[in-house]
RNA sequence: GACCCUGUCGUCUAGCCUGGUCCAGGACAAGAGCUUUUCAAGCUCUCGACACGGGUUCGAAUCCCGUCAGGGUCACCA
């Protein structure tokens, strides 16, 4: 059995989105499957709309989403190659020229024959079609540049690839591409066709409707490992009841013949929630990591006091509470900053009423403990409450937008204790002395 | 329009190949509750689908046909 080999051919006249990453992905992960090689062909045949930031940003992406590939392959630097097997057919009396007007160079054009042609595919089984519905086609166009299906076919086959998978888009390309495969004399490759993404208010996705670059996706705060979770599940079941599965695992279990048929509808609630999973299951480190930048780049930190420790834990805090990466600065400033930033509602809400008298008490009570943790700030609280016959949402409250200037997040024990017994005395006082 | 693909809760799906265990299972979302110190998380519950019509069969989400609906392709774009 040859070794499988398979590729993803994306054209760089535009950002890398979610249906081209997952025809990536599922090209990928069957590679890892199969212990095949993925390779990566830029199809830039059309010099005009070519464009490196385009390039650039598909290789960043997949890069991003973990996707590596094994080789990758140019098609403007194969033109020469495309003419010569053109040649070839255009000497064998299978393929003849065309002039698109008097002034212009000469296309050179298959000459389809009329017959039926099958095609067998690993999600849909057979289909067949009539090649008297389809055209000659045109292989070399006049200014000298393979058209795609000519280039496609003749890559595929020099590059050696067994698997051609790819979107449904194509499925109406695949008998021109056999009839060429034929006419080169190349064996056939399999092929599987992806059900496409739709956007959610129907039809395909474009930039008006959902096509959301993956460079966007990173730029929101979601974590590469959650978009891919998520986008294997658009037209692939791990197992009955199995939501979350680390890819490696799902790199085991794929297989191309239980793909869906029907196409899928991006789910940005279930991303969201995906995400959060992720977030909340990851090591603290790593997250820190990914959020120190934004802490810096909202000027919430500084690059030289920054104190790798105390954000981590900081990160521990907040963890579960985040659906994405981005949410992270703001629900955690008054951790960072010198002076909290207070949600004006909840000061209103909270801190209107005088609450001197039980703030200095409370801080009493933080001095006297003997050990200053989550447990025993808990227990000195209560002993408090119970002592001034009140409840203790009534002092919470208050107390968290003291401390915060805000009405959620954290418990309120887990605030103090991270915060430590000075800044929180001294944010205490502050409001006391202004009651 | 022609040709092709596809139709299970609002969404992603399991089940379909190898009919009965499915008055259809899970997840997200929505709603209710538990917990409680807010927001999350977690747990429990509720709502909610086999597109329709005909066959075949003792029996169909599962097999066949038709209808309808959605989608894709019909370039010297990729």
């Amino acid at each position: 059995m040859n070794m499988v080999r398979v590729r993803f051919a994306p054209s760089p006249t535009g950002y890398l989105h979610i249906g081209g990453s997952r025809t990536a992905l599922f090209n990928w992960i069957y590679a890892c499957n199969q212990k095949g090689k993925f390779v990566l062909r830029i199809e830039d045949t059309d010099k005009l709309r070519s464009e490196t930031k385009y390039l650039d940003e598909i290789l960043d992406s997949l890069k991003w989403l973990g996707l590596e590939w094994d080789e990758i392959y140019y098609q403007s630097k194969r033109f020469d190659l495309y003419r010569e097997y053109a040649q070839k057919l255009l000497e064998q009396g299978l393929a003849y020229t065309e002039k698109l007007s008097l002034d212009s160079d000469e296309a050179i054009i298959y000459k389809v024959t009329p017959q039926k042609i099958k095609i067998r595919d690993l999600i849909r089984g057979e289909i067949e079609f009539d090649a008297s519905e389809i055209k000659d086609q045109v292989l070399i166009k006049s200014d000298g540049t393979p058209t795609y299906n000519f280039a496609c076919v003749l890559d595929d086959a020099l590059m050696k690839i067994t698997h051609v998978i790819r979107g449904d888009d194509h499925i109406s390309n695949t008998p021109k591409q056999i009839l060429l495969y034929q006419a080169l004399g190349f064996a056939l490759p399999e092929f599987a066709h992806l059900p496409l993404i739709l956007a959610k208010e129907g039809g395909r996705l474009s930039k008006r409707k959902g096509a959301t670059a993956i460079s966007e996706f990173r730029q929101m705060g979601y974590l590469p490992e959650a978009l891919v979770n998520h986008l294997l599940l658009l037209g692939w079941a791990p197992g009955p009841d199995r939501q979350i599965i680390p890819i490696e695992e799902a790199i085991g279990l794929f297989d191309i013949k239980h793909v869906n048929k029907t196409a899928a509808v991006l789910d940005l609630d279930k991303l969201d929630w995906m995400n959060n999973q992720y977030i909340k299951n990851a090591d603290a480190e790593k997250i820190a990591d990914l959020v120190i930048p934004l802490l810096l780049e909202k000027k919430i930190i500084q690059q030289e006091n920054l104190d790798r420790a105390y954000t981590v834990s900081t990160v521990k805090l907040l963890q579960p509470r985040l659906t994405t990466l981005n949410e992270f600065p703001e629900r955690a400033d008054a951790f960072f900053l010198k002076e909290v930033v207070f949600d004006p509602v909840a000061k209103e809400k909270y801190l209107s009423r005088d609450l001197s008298r039980e703030f200095r008490l409370f801080i009493e009570r933080l001095d006297n403990l003997k050990v200053f943790d989550t447990l025993s700030i808990e227990e000195s609280f209560r002993e408090l409450i119970q002592e001034l016959g009140i409840e203790s949402k009534a002092l919470i409250h208050p107390i968290r937008v003291a401390l915060t200037g805000k009405t959620v997040g954290p418990g309120l024990f887990e605030v103090i204790n991270h915060l430590g017994k000075e800044r929180t005395k001294e944010r205490l006082l502050r409001l006391a002395k202004g009651g």
